[in-house]
DNA sequence: AAGAGGCTATCTATCAATCAGTAGACAAGA
DNA sequence: TCTTGTCTACTGATTGATAGATAGCCTCTT
């Protein structure tokens, strides 16, 4: 039950990008399976459960992400803004996919308990960042309760931008929905 | 199978609860059939397939939505724009629900192809309501271009924004989120 | 009026496929 | 020998869907 072998990581992207592009409980251990060429069994000696494959697929994924984000202090405001709104076009245009959260957020009440903590986890983590990211600011010089709300409406924008793009008309839309947040 | 009968009508009620909190892969008609009061097969008198359910929960839920709006050019610019939010805010704040075709287009690539083509057809005919209402703005005085954009912009951060509510501090969360939309 | 036929809507019973999950054998390497 | 990781083989439950019986009701014909 090592979850950091080669064979987990394989399970763990096959089980991303599942669910970041059909959803939760739109994939099977079978998918998985064929995708990683291993049997359904196998897959539950790494993972006893969906749940914990979801579980370990949504821990990985933020920290990742926070990761690639680097520190909220580091460089300008403005940078890490760029930085941000990018790390969801990226994910939009080389591969057609949501937020994992995204997409796990939305399913809520079909999901296990700890997968919606670790979706939960993942917005606070998000929201903590983009609003140091914006207390930073210099030209916006925005009080606390500011800089959370607007934080709070970015994360909001790009998330049911992610959803919006995909369903119309891809990157083109994305890029309309975010050319002026940067002022 | 005649799509208005009460039976019908009481399927379709229950399909949308279950699609607008879980998922439209997270429901069974067996789940359907127990809250109806019927057997499965009676479902599938009325709707052959998962698929033709899912297309008709769709349809009723645009028309409904479309209708309860009104004409875009009805009353004030503002007077619309509080409508439309206040269309959202309900759903969350009675039912906890997310919007119909938010979770549809999330779920996207795990939809029959005529529920896809449904749900898209939601988000285009409420941007164009949207940039309808946008242009008779006399406060804002838009080009056509930059109604469009913000009708996007809007829709997104209203879709985007169910889904971190359920997953933070529901209506409070969304009111953070509109309180200045209305400038 | 009586009854035959057809339509509507439900039921029982069942299907093959798929689901997540388990038990236990087995092989390789330490 | 013990651990790690995979396998075969299986389980019981659930999935969407089908076949066919049945009952009630309406209409047309005799």
């Amino acid at each position: 039950m090592n979850n950091t072998s080669e064979t987990a990581t394989k399970i763990m992207d096959a089980a991303e990008g599942y669910i970041r592009t059909r959803g939760y409980n739109a994939f099977s251990f079978r998918d998985i399976a064929a995708d990683v060429g291993i049997k359904t069994a196998s897959i539950h000696y790494h993972f006893p459960t969906k749940g914990d494959l979801g579980a370990a697929v949504a821990e990985r994924y933020t920290e990742r992400f926070m990761t690639n984000l680097g520190p909220a202090g580091e460089g300008s405001a403005s940078q890490q803004l760029h930085r941000y709104v990018d790390a969801f076009r990226t994910a939009l245009a080389l591969e057609d996919k949501m937020c994992l959260c995204g997409m796990l957020g939305a399913e809520l009440s079909s999901l296990p308990e700890n997968v919606v903590q670790l979706s939960r986890a993942f917005f606070t983590k998000n929201l903590s960042w983009l609003t140091a990211v914006f207390l930073r600011d210099e030209k916006l010089r925005l009080t606390s309760i500011d800089a959370q709300r607007k934080s709070l409406k970015l994360l909001a924008l790009l998330e049911g931008g992610l959803i919006l793009s995909r369903n119309l008309e891809g990157v083109k839309t994305f890029d309309q929905l975010t050319e002026d947040i940067f002022e």
